[in-house]
This record gives structure tokens, sequence and C-alpha cells, in this order.
DNA sequence: CGGCGCCGTCAGAAAGTCGTAAAGAGTCCA
DNA sequence: TGGACTCTTTACGACTTTCTGACGGCGCCG
């Protein structure tokens, strides 16, 4: 239930307490001490928040803000102990979210990392459902039907057609659809988005062979039909 | 092209100190001295995000933003210059997304604007469309279109006429174009220059031999027209 | 006039992309 | 354990794009 949280520090004090502190509010608590363990843990725990320390051995904080940035869009809260406004606007225009200064309070920690998290999963106010043409996707539920059928769908599936038909019209690259469904760390995973595609088409087509909804744009991506 | 942002403070002082600040970085300033016209304005400008000073007159601050939390989804940044950690609390948790304590840094200040509203509209640099005569190119889509028709280019033909349009007016030399397109390994290939304009010539030029937007400069490179 | 260098065009070869099918790997559940 | 389901990975044909070399046109200059 709890939002996994990884926490970047070197200091075995403050690890342990923040952990501590996190868990007993029913967070799930991944932890790493240097800059490249953090990133190997963002691939592995897929954490939805990052508490990052700023004085780490291996690499520069602002350097592992860019990299968390490039790799995936999840909040990141930076711990320091310099209170400098120059190293606070690099951090924050690194990537960083929000900017606290040791010493801290633990309530004051636990209320920010509550506002950061809020911002990525809005709670559920979202979840209408989608409807384009014939097609209705029921973000809650995770059905979809057309003319009032039913399809099913696997979740990949599902993920793909909610993305594209969240922008309808607007031209989708390869790179912004894989970031969206695999997450960044994929290099040139372009096959598994034709084979993806492939399947998604034969389920919710009427001729998949001449799409009315997933159009194709060589050399670029993806499009969903503006109905 | 900047943000819209609401500011809300009670001080004439700070309201016009801040305002100018953001003004001053091309944002879109609205500001009220209010909590309740501060609900107006949300409804009437539509701002981006809101900078919210938690002592009003006529409404508490943490009552504010529970509200602008019900009426919109916008991020919204609190002044206060009480820095106890209940208040912080408190308001995070009434759905502030930020919390600055006065005094506070004016770059200071502007980083954490940047970064919420970064939240809010990410990874969208909104390149938006070059026009050059009656040539439309739309970047974020891939798409050409002259004098409202749409023109197939392949990626290479339109990264070509993106560097072309970017500098109308200006000559770029062969090897600057090249640079630019194949990347700086290439020798010297200004066969493939050559092959490359002559088919972004059939696509777009109205005359291929005698071209109105892309020309020649005989020894030296090519040249957008200047329109 | 004839060579030289640059430009534009053409056509075939090489490389890349798309859609599809199908085989292996992993998970979940009875 | 076995079966159903999903995801990943590979392979192949059809097709498009890009590369490459060859050819003629044009201006320049001796």
């Amino acid at each position: 239930m709890g939002a996994r949280i990884l926490i970047v520090d070197d200091e075995p004090n403050i690890l342990g307490t923040v952990s501590s502190l996190l868990r007993s509010r029913g967070y799930e608590v991944f932890s790493t001490m240097s800059g490249r363990a953090a990133l190997e843990s963002l691939e592995r725990d897929k954490p939805d928040l990052i508490v990052l320390d700023l004085g780490l051995p291996d690499m520069d904080g602002v350097d592992v803000c860019r990299h968390v940035r490039e790799a995936a869009s999840l909040p990141i809260l930076v711990l320091s102990a310099r209170g400098g406004e120059k190293d606070k606007v690099r951090a924050l225009d690194a990537g960083a979210d929000d900017y606290v200064t040791k010493p801290f309070g633990a309530e004051e920690l636990l209320a920010r990392i509550r506002a950061s998290l809020r911002r990525v999963e809005p709670a559920a106010p979202a979840s209408e459902p989608l409807v384009r043409g014939d097609l209705v996707i029921d973000r809650e539920r995770f059905r979809v039907q057309r003319a009032g059928e039913e399809i099913r769908l696997t979740p990949k599936e599902f993920e793909l057609l909610t993305y594209l038909a969240q922008h309808p019209g607007k031209v989708l690259t390869h790179r912004a659809i894989l970031k969206a469904i695999w997450g960044v760390h994929t290099a040139d995973q372009t096959e598994h988005l034709r084979v993806l595609v492939g399947a998604l088409r034969k389920k919710i087509e009427p001729t998949p062979s001449s799409p009315r909804y997933i159009l194709t744009e060589p050399w670029v991506g993806y499009r969903f039909a503006d109905l």
C-alpha cells in the first residue's frame, strides 16, 4: 500500500534514522550509500520517490539528480547540509523537486514527502473513462469496450492504448512511448513497441491492416486518430 | 510564452517586489490581496501556479489552499513568516506544494517556481512551428505544410529543412550543414548533401529548377530565403 | 576551344523500418 | 506438476530511405 521510497545517504546515522522513520509510517524503503548504487536501485526497485543526500562520496549529488531525471520521472527530494542559495538553485534546476536543509524536523520531511507523492499520484481524480469514437477506455476498471462489446487487453496493451488515447491527434515519438511504458533505461527497443502495437491492433482494430485508431507515422512514431 | 502566475499577499511591499521580479523573468503575473479575490482570480485568469502568503486578512491561508485544491490542480507555493514545523505540515497537508519561509532569496524562489512548473508541464519543450512564407514547419509533429497542404518528408529531409529554416537569410556552409545533420565525423561527403537538397527541393519547391526557399550559394553552401 | 571544378540529376546498391509470426522465458494458479 | 497467459526476443518479407558512383550542364580561365 505505502509508496516505495529510495534513500541515498552515505552517513549510516541519517540513513538509519530516516529509513526507520519512513518504515514506521508504512512506506516501503530501499537504501543505498552511493550515487552509483542509487542509479542501479532505480532500475531494480522502481521507487516512487527518492530522498537524496547531496554529499555523496562517489558522485556529485547534482549529477545524480540529472541522471535520475533522464532515467525516470519520479520526485527527487534533496537533503543537504549546505543551505546556500546557490546550492539550492543548482539542485532544483538539475531536477530536484524539493530541497531540505539539515537539520530538519521529522514531521516536515514527512509532510514534504507526502506533498511530492501527492503530485505524482493525484489520488485518483483521473479515471473518468476515455471515449474515442466507439472505443471506451475505463481506466479505473482496466477495461475497454468497442461498440459496447468488451475487449480483453493485457496490462501492457492497456497502458499503451491509454497513453496514446490521452493525446489524440498528436504524434508521439517512439522514444516518448518507450519512456512512458517501459521507463527510459530502454536503449533501442523499438522492436518491443512494434510487437505490442501489432498485438493491440489485432484486438481493437476492426481491420488491423488498415488501422482506424492507432496510426503509424513512418520514421517518427505513432498517433491516435483524432476522432 | 511565460507561465501565468498568481500572487496573493496583503503586504503591498512584498506583492510589488515579487511581482516585478517575476515579470522581469518573463512570467505573466496576476496579483490579489485577499483570499476571496484569489479564488476569483483563479477562475478568471486561469494561472498555472499560485504564490500564496499565509497571513491574509480575510481567510486562513490553509483554507485558501484547500479551496484552491478543490477548484483546480495547479501548484501552490506558500510563503510564510512562520517557520514552525507545525505550520509547514499543516500547509503542506492542506495541498501546498512547497513552503518557503521569509525572508527568502529571490533566486531560490524562482528556482522553486521553476521546479513546480516543470512538474505540471513535463518534458514539453513546446517548440512552436516555424513559419517561413507559406511554409509551416511543425517540429513537434514532424510535419510540413505549404499553403495548407501537407508535405511528406523523410527524416533527413526534415532535419535539413529545419536546420536551414532556423537561420533564414544566413549562408550556411557545406561543412556546417554536414556537421549539423550527419555529425562531425563525416569526411567530405558533400555529394550526400547535393542529393538531399535535390530531394527536398523536389518536394517543397513549386519549381525546383528555380528555387524559392533553398538557394544555392556557389562554392560556399546554401541559404534559406529571407521571407 | 578544352580542361577544371562545382552543381543538379539519375539509378542501383546498401541499410533501415514496419508489420507479422512464432519460439523461448517467466509468472500465476489450480 | 502442468497449463494458461503474458512478455520478450528473433526472424523474415515488403517496403522506404539513404548512400554511392556516374553523367551532363554550367561558368570560369587559360
